[in-house]
DNA sequence: GACATATATGAACGTCCTTTCATATTTAAC
DNA sequence: GTTAAATATGAAAGGACGTTCATATATGTC
């Protein structure tokens, strides 16, 4: 650390923390965090209206953080890698200390 | 993980990725997490108005992510702790990859 | 084709936030 | 006490963002 990262680095680092600072899109990325989650489960899960749901989850994948699955009428959708569960649980833990 | 925290601790985690997620305050994180720096010397190395600095300072010291320190007329502040710098690491590897 | 279910989208509203500008406060030096 | 340097603060403007409401699209079933 130390030296600050060129603006191009930070842009993207601010973000990707941009997009994790919301309670909704927080909810969303736990819920489909252990296992692939259609939209309407999800919606159940974090208990907010489909509309904001859907609105979340394209914010979501528009910053690569979940990838979709198509089957029928539903769309399933999980994390896109390992690096925002990393991300969470440092955040996780700063909090609950 | 998998299980959606609870609405306290998300709200925390919340606001300490919205204090995160900010170009300005990245940058100053970045530039005291080697050593101290004065509220000027940040400016330097930061290249933001002073007053800008000195806002985004009184955001990031409410948040308990920076304590200070007085001397004379200058105030120096520096990192509370190391979470941040996990933080910041976790992100950094995230966009750099 | 008509209907129902699942999901996505667009507009609109209110609110929060970043930044700038001007000014106040504090401390030191003379 | 006046002046200068360092830092903090308040107001204001402008844009960005979360949420809701209404509606569109897509898929499956009858």
């Amino acid at each position: 650390m130390s030296q600050i990262p060129e603006n191009k680095v930070l842009d993207k680092m601010e973000s990707l923390l941009n997009v994790a600072s919301d309670f909704t899109r927080l909810k969303i990325l736990y819920s489909i965090s252990g296992e692939e989650k259609s939209v309407s489960d999800i919606v159940k899960e974090v208990g907010a209206s489909q509309s904001l749901v859907s609105h979340q989850i394209k914010v979501l994948k528009k910053a690569n953080l979940v990838i979709s699955r198509k089957e029928g009428t539903r769309v399933f959708y999980q994390l896109a890698d390992d690096h925002i569960v990393q991300l969470l649980s440092v955040v996780y833990d700063h909090v609950t200390e």
